[in-house]
DNA sequence: AACAATTTTGTAATTATTACAAAAGAGTAA
DNA sequence: TTACTCTTTTGTAATAATTACAAAATTGTT
Protein backbone atom coordinates (compact mmCIF):
# COMPACT_ATOMS: atom_id res chain seq x y z
CA UNK A 1 0.00 0.00 0.00
CA UNK A 2 1.12 3.41 -0.78
CA UNK A 3 2.45 5.02 1.99
CA UNK A 4 0.75 8.64 2.72
CA UNK A 5 3.68 10.20 2.13
CA UNK A 6 4.12 9.17 -0.82
CA UNK A 7 1.02 10.14 -1.98
CA UNK A 8 1.23 13.38 -0.89
CA UNK A 9 4.16 14.07 -3.12
CA UNK A 10 2.50 12.37 -5.97
CA UNK A 11 0.01 14.87 -5.75
CA UNK A 12 2.62 17.64 -5.46
CA UNK A 13 1.67 18.38 -1.53
CA UNK A 14 4.89 18.46 -0.03
CA UNK A 15 3.98 16.00 3.06
CA UNK A 16 4.11 18.15 6.22
CA UNK A 17 4.09 16.37 9.68
CA UNK A 18 0.53 17.71 9.70
CA UNK A 19 -0.57 16.85 6.40
CA UNK A 20 0.28 13.26 7.04
CA UNK A 21 -1.75 12.63 10.26
CA UNK A 22 -4.58 14.35 8.27
CA UNK A 23 -4.64 12.48 6.16
CA UNK A 24 -4.03 9.43 7.84
CA UNK A 25 -6.54 9.91 10.00
CA UNK A 26 -9.09 10.63 7.38
CA UNK A 27 -8.07 6.95 5.88
CA UNK A 28 -8.53 5.57 8.97
CA UNK A 29 -11.50 6.93 10.25
CA UNK A 30 -14.59 6.45 7.75
CA UNK A 31 -17.22 8.45 9.75
CA UNK A 32 -17.66 12.00 7.63
CA UNK A 33 -15.89 13.98 10.28
CA UNK A 34 -15.90 17.35 10.45
CA UNK A 35 -12.92 19.81 10.59
CA UNK A 36 -13.53 20.06 13.90
CA UNK A 37 -13.53 16.51 14.52
CA UNK A 38 -10.25 15.87 12.73
CA UNK A 39 -9.18 18.44 15.00
CA UNK A 40 -10.10 17.21 18.07
CA UNK A 41 -8.98 13.81 17.04
CA UNK A 42 -5.14 15.00 16.09
CA UNK A 43 -4.69 17.92 19.04
CA UNK A 44 -4.26 15.15 21.15
CA UNK A 45 -1.50 13.47 19.26
CA UNK A 46 0.09 17.38 18.26
CA UNK A 47 -0.78 19.65 21.28
CA UNK A 48 0.15 22.51 18.75
CA UNK A 49 -2.12 21.76 16.12
CA UNK A 50 -4.02 24.96 14.82
CA UNK A 51 -7.54 24.65 13.76
CA UNK A 52 -6.40 27.03 10.74
CA UNK A 53 -4.06 24.62 9.68
CA UNK A 54 -6.45 21.61 9.21
CA UNK A 55 -9.01 23.74 7.38
CA UNK A 56 -6.40 24.68 5.00
CA UNK A 57 -5.46 21.28 4.52
CA UNK A 58 -9.05 19.80 4.01
CA UNK A 59 -9.22 22.50 1.27
CA UNK A 60 -6.18 21.83 -0.19
CA UNK A 61 -6.83 18.09 -0.37
CA UNK A 62 -10.14 18.48 -1.47
CA UNK A 63 -8.84 20.67 -4.34
CA UNK A 64 -6.60 17.72 -5.54
CA UNK A 65 -9.31 15.27 -5.28
CA UNK A 66 -7.72 13.12 -2.60
CA UNK A 67 -10.88 14.04 -0.02
CA UNK A 68 -14.11 14.41 -0.83
CA UNK A 69 -16.15 17.53 0.61
CA UNK A 70 -19.83 16.80 1.37
CA UNK A 71 -22.85 19.19 2.41
CA UNK A 72 -25.33 16.14 3.36
CA UNK A 73 -28.58 18.18 4.44
CA UNK A 74 -26.33 20.10 7.39
CA UNK A 75 -24.88 23.81 7.31
CA UNK A 76 -21.39 22.18 8.32
CA UNK A 77 -19.20 20.24 5.59
CA UNK A 78 -18.35 16.53 6.22
CA UNK A 79 -15.17 14.96 4.66
CA UNK A 80 -14.46 11.80 3.11
CA UNK A 81 -11.45 9.59 1.89
CA UNK A 82 -11.47 9.64 -2.26
CA UNK A 83 -13.56 6.04 -3.25
CA UNK A 84 -15.68 5.11 -5.71
CA UNK A 85 -18.78 7.11 -6.00
CA UNK A 86 -21.67 5.93 -3.39
CA UNK A 87 -24.92 7.00 -2.01
CA UNK A 88 -25.09 8.12 1.51
CA UNK A 89 -27.58 8.30 3.86
CA UNK A 90 -28.32 10.30 7.21
CA UNK A 91 -30.09 8.96 9.73
CA UNK A 92 -32.99 11.62 11.15
CA UNK A 93 -32.75 10.05 14.45
CA UNK A 94 -29.03 8.82 15.52
CA UNK A 95 -27.22 11.78 13.02
CA UNK A 96 -24.90 8.52 11.45
CA UNK A 97 -24.17 8.95 7.80
CA UNK A 98 -23.74 5.79 6.62
CA UNK A 99 -22.29 5.28 3.08
CA UNK A 100 -23.96 3.07 0.84
CA UNK A 101 -22.70 1.14 -1.98
CA UNK A 102 -25.94 0.21 -4.36
CA UNK A 103 -25.50 0.92 -7.94
CA UNK A 104 -26.87 4.03 -9.97
CA UNK A 105 -26.13 5.78 -13.44
CA UNK A 106 -23.53 7.80 -12.91
CA UNK A 107 -24.09 11.21 -14.55
CA UNK A 108 -20.19 12.33 -13.99
CA UNK A 109 -19.10 13.97 -17.29
CA UNK A 110 -22.45 13.48 -19.21
CA UNK A 111 -24.62 16.54 -20.01
CA UNK A 112 -28.23 16.94 -18.48
CA UNK A 113 -29.95 19.33 -19.75
CA UNK A 114 -27.39 20.98 -21.86
CA UNK A 115 -25.64 21.28 -17.88
CA UNK A 116 -22.04 19.62 -17.64
CA UNK A 117 -21.98 17.18 -14.70
CA UNK A 118 -18.76 17.22 -12.59
CA UNK A 119 -19.91 15.71 -9.75
CA UNK A 120 -23.18 13.89 -9.20
CA UNK A 121 -24.20 13.54 -5.55
CA UNK A 122 -27.08 10.88 -3.99
CA UNK A 123 -28.35 11.81 -0.76
CA UNK A 124 -30.67 10.06 1.39
CA UNK A 125 -32.44 10.92 4.69
CA UNK A 126 -34.58 8.61 6.52
CA UNK A 127 -34.39 6.15 9.51
CA UNK A 128 -31.25 3.82 9.86
CA UNK A 129 -31.59 -0.19 10.61
CA UNK A 130 -30.19 0.13 14.34
CA UNK A 131 -32.79 3.06 15.02
CA UNK A 132 -35.34 1.10 13.22
CA UNK A 133 -34.53 -2.16 15.18
CA UNK A 134 -34.48 -0.24 18.45
CA UNK A 135 -37.78 1.39 17.28
CA UNK A 136 -39.07 -2.38 17.07
CA UNK A 137 -38.23 -3.40 20.65
CA UNK A 138 -39.41 -0.67 22.70
CA UNK A 139 -43.24 -1.41 21.35
CA UNK B 1 -56.03 29.14 -6.94
CA UNK B 2 -56.10 28.95 -3.18
CA UNK B 3 -54.87 31.46 -1.58
CA UNK B 4 -51.61 32.14 0.49
CA UNK B 5 -53.64 33.00 3.32
CA UNK B 6 -55.94 29.76 2.84
CA UNK B 7 -52.85 27.35 2.46
CA UNK B 8 -51.51 28.32 5.75
CA UNK B 9 -54.82 27.98 7.53
CA UNK B 10 -55.44 24.72 6.43
CA UNK B 11 -52.32 23.51 7.56
CA UNK B 12 -52.18 24.61 10.84
CA UNK B 13 -50.52 28.24 10.84
CA UNK B 14 -52.20 31.22 11.67
CA UNK B 15 -52.06 33.36 9.03
CA UNK B 16 -50.21 36.15 9.78
CA UNK B 17 -49.13 39.14 7.52
CA UNK B 18 -45.27 38.31 7.99
CA UNK B 19 -46.03 34.65 6.99
CA UNK B 20 -48.42 35.46 3.84
CA UNK B 21 -45.45 37.64 2.69
CA UNK B 22 -43.03 35.28 3.32
CA UNK B 23 -44.85 32.57 1.83
CA UNK B 24 -45.58 34.41 -1.11
CA UNK B 25 -42.01 35.26 -2.05
CA UNK B 26 -40.85 31.75 -2.23
CA UNK B 27 -43.73 30.89 -4.67
CA UNK B 28 -43.38 33.71 -6.47
CA UNK B 29 -39.26 33.75 -6.80
CA UNK B 30 -37.81 30.23 -7.28
CA UNK B 31 -34.75 30.82 -6.90
CA UNK B 32 -33.45 28.58 -3.59
CA UNK B 33 -33.31 32.08 -1.57
CA UNK B 34 -31.48 31.67 1.38
CA UNK B 35 -32.79 33.04 5.12
CA UNK B 36 -31.22 36.25 4.11
CA UNK B 37 -32.44 36.46 0.73
CA UNK B 38 -35.70 36.88 2.08
CA UNK B 39 -35.25 38.52 4.69
CA UNK B 40 -33.37 41.37 2.55
CA UNK B 41 -35.82 40.79 -0.15
CA UNK B 42 -39.07 41.85 2.48
CA UNK B 43 -37.63 44.02 4.94
CA UNK B 44 -38.03 46.69 1.78
CA UNK B 45 -41.98 46.11 1.86
CA UNK B 46 -42.16 45.47 6.03
CA UNK B 47 -39.70 47.73 7.92
CA UNK B 48 -39.92 46.12 11.17
CA UNK B 49 -39.29 42.47 9.89
CA UNK B 50 -36.89 40.16 12.22
CA UNK B 51 -34.83 38.12 11.05
CA UNK B 52 -35.63 35.69 13.69
CA UNK B 53 -39.09 35.59 12.00
CA UNK B 54 -37.43 34.37 8.82
CA UNK B 55 -36.00 31.72 10.32
CA UNK B 56 -38.57 30.75 12.61
CA UNK B 57 -41.32 30.62 9.99
CA UNK B 58 -39.09 28.85 7.27
CA UNK B 59 -38.33 26.10 9.73
CA UNK B 60 -41.98 26.54 10.70
CA UNK B 61 -43.24 25.98 6.65
CA UNK B 62 -40.79 23.44 6.51
CA UNK B 63 -41.62 21.16 9.49
CA UNK B 64 -45.46 21.48 7.75
CA UNK B 65 -44.14 20.23 4.03
CA UNK B 66 -44.45 23.46 2.58
CA UNK B 67 -41.09 23.98 1.89
CA UNK B 68 -38.13 22.15 1.54
CA UNK B 69 -34.78 23.08 2.78
CA UNK B 70 -31.82 22.04 0.68
CA UNK B 71 -28.49 21.99 1.16
CA UNK B 72 -26.81 21.35 -1.82
CA UNK B 73 -22.86 21.93 -1.50
CA UNK B 74 -22.91 24.94 0.40
CA UNK B 75 -23.12 25.80 4.16
CA UNK B 76 -26.07 27.61 4.33
CA UNK B 77 -29.15 26.54 3.93
CA UNK B 78 -31.72 27.16 0.94
CA UNK B 79 -35.45 26.88 0.47
CA UNK B 80 -37.58 26.04 -2.42
CA UNK B 81 -41.74 25.89 -2.77
CA UNK B 82 -43.22 22.17 -2.25
CA UNK B 83 -43.10 20.78 -5.34
CA UNK B 84 -42.76 16.77 -7.38
CA UNK B 85 -39.34 15.35 -6.26
CA UNK B 86 -36.49 16.70 -8.48
CA UNK B 87 -32.57 16.62 -9.38
CA UNK B 88 -30.71 20.27 -8.22
CA UNK B 89 -27.42 21.28 -10.71
CA UNK B 90 -25.48 23.99 -9.23
CA UNK B 91 -22.99 25.95 -11.68
CA UNK B 92 -19.69 26.05 -10.30
CA UNK B 93 -18.96 29.03 -12.41
CA UNK B 94 -21.62 31.33 -11.78
CA UNK B 95 -23.67 29.30 -8.65
CA UNK B 96 -26.84 29.42 -9.84
CA UNK B 97 -28.85 26.55 -8.98
CA UNK B 98 -31.19 25.35 -11.28
CA UNK B 99 -33.91 22.88 -11.04
CA UNK B 100 -34.13 19.78 -13.70
CA UNK B 101 -37.11 17.60 -14.12
CA UNK B 102 -35.53 14.55 -15.43
CA UNK B 103 -37.12 11.34 -14.43
CA UNK B 104 -35.49 9.06 -11.51
CA UNK B 105 -36.43 5.99 -9.15
CA UNK B 106 -37.61 7.79 -5.95
CA UNK B 107 -36.19 5.97 -3.13
CA UNK B 108 -38.66 7.63 -0.57
CA UNK B 109 -40.77 5.19 1.30
CA UNK B 110 -38.83 2.06 0.08
CA UNK B 111 -36.09 0.16 2.54
CA UNK B 112 -32.10 0.67 0.81
CA UNK B 113 -30.05 -1.85 2.93
CA UNK B 114 -32.70 -1.83 5.67
CA UNK B 115 -32.59 1.79 6.19
CA UNK B 116 -35.71 3.56 5.82
CA UNK B 117 -35.65 5.97 3.30
CA UNK B 118 -37.73 9.61 4.01
CA UNK B 119 -36.14 11.99 1.57
CA UNK B 120 -34.40 11.37 -1.78
CA UNK B 121 -32.09 13.89 -2.67
CA UNK B 122 -29.79 13.95 -5.92
CA UNK B 123 -27.14 17.27 -6.19
CA UNK B 124 -25.59 17.78 -9.52
CA UNK B 125 -22.62 20.03 -9.21
CA UNK B 126 -21.18 21.26 -13.07
CA UNK B 127 -20.87 23.76 -15.62
CA UNK B 128 -24.58 25.02 -16.57
CA UNK B 129 -25.45 25.40 -20.03
CA UNK B 130 -24.80 29.41 -20.08
CA UNK B 131 -21.12 29.12 -18.69
CA UNK B 132 -20.40 26.24 -21.19
CA UNK B 133 -21.65 28.62 -24.03
CA UNK B 134 -20.10 31.63 -22.39
CA UNK B 135 -16.97 29.87 -22.60
CA UNK B 136 -17.52 28.59 -26.17
CA UNK B 137 -17.50 32.44 -26.89
CA UNK B 138 -14.85 33.37 -25.35
CA UNK B 139 -12.18 31.11 -27.47
C1' DA C 1 25.47 29.92 8.95
C1' DA C 2 22.48 32.71 6.16
C1' DC C 3 18.71 33.21 3.30
C1' DA C 4 14.37 32.46 0.94
C1' DA C 5 10.30 29.99 0.53
C1' DT C 6 6.82 27.35 2.65
C1' DT C 7 4.00 25.91 6.44
C1' DT C 8 1.98 26.42 10.82
C1' DT C 9 0.07 28.93 14.40
C1' DG C 10 -2.98 32.12 16.95
C1' DT C 11 -6.02 35.69 17.02
C1' DA C 12 -9.55 38.41 15.16
C1' DA C 13 -13.26 38.84 11.91
C1' DT C 14 -17.14 37.11 9.34
C1' DT C 15 -21.31 34.52 8.39
C1' DA C 16 -25.25 31.60 9.31
C1' DT C 17 -28.06 30.38 12.83
C1' DT C 18 -30.23 29.96 17.44
C1' DA C 19 -31.69 31.37 22.21
C1' DC C 20 -34.40 34.11 24.73
C1' DA C 21 -37.03 37.59 26.89
C1' DA C 22 -39.57 41.83 26.16
C1' DA C 23 -42.97 44.12 23.26
C1' DA C 24 -46.79 43.99 20.23
C1' DG C 25 -50.94 42.03 18.49
C1' DA C 26 -55.31 39.20 18.36
C1' DG C 27 -59.14 36.86 20.32
C1' DT C 28 -62.37 36.26 23.96
C1' DA C 29 -65.29 36.78 28.05
C1' DA C 30 -67.09 39.88 31.51
C1' DT D 1 -64.59 48.79 26.57
C1' DT D 2 -61.60 46.51 29.71
C1' DA D 3 -59.05 42.76 31.46
C1' DC D 4 -56.88 38.71 30.49
C1' DT D 5 -54.57 35.11 27.95
C1' DC D 6 -52.28 33.23 24.17
C1' DT D 7 -49.54 33.79 20.10
C1' DT D 8 -46.42 36.15 17.23
C1' DT D 9 -42.89 39.35 16.39
C1' DT D 10 -38.95 41.84 17.48
C1' DG D 11 -34.20 42.86 18.90
C1' DT D 12 -30.20 41.65 21.10
C1' DA D 13 -26.90 38.48 22.57
C1' DA D 14 -24.85 33.97 22.05
C1' DT D 15 -23.09 30.11 19.38
C1' DA D 16 -20.86 27.60 15.67
C1' DA D 17 -18.50 27.03 11.36
C1' DT D 18 -15.32 29.15 8.65
C1' DT D 19 -12.00 32.53 6.81
C1' DA D 20 -8.48 36.34 6.88
C1' DC D 21 -4.17 37.51 8.01
C1' DA D 22 0.22 38.41 9.93
C1' DA D 23 3.77 36.62 13.01
C1' DA D 24 6.47 32.59 14.23
C1' DA D 25 8.42 28.27 13.11
C1' DT D 26 10.19 25.03 9.92
C1' DT D 27 12.44 23.41 5.80
C1' DG D 28 15.60 23.24 2.03
C1' DT D 29 19.42 25.37 -0.35
C1' DT D 30 23.60 27.84 -1.07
Amino acid sequence: MKSFKKMLVDKGISPSMQRIKILEYLSKNRIHPTADDVYRALVKEIPTLSKTTVYNTLKAFTNKGILTALSVFENEVRYEYEQQPHIHFKCLKCGRIYDINEKYDYLNDKYIAGHKVIEHHVNLKGICKNCLEKEKEDE
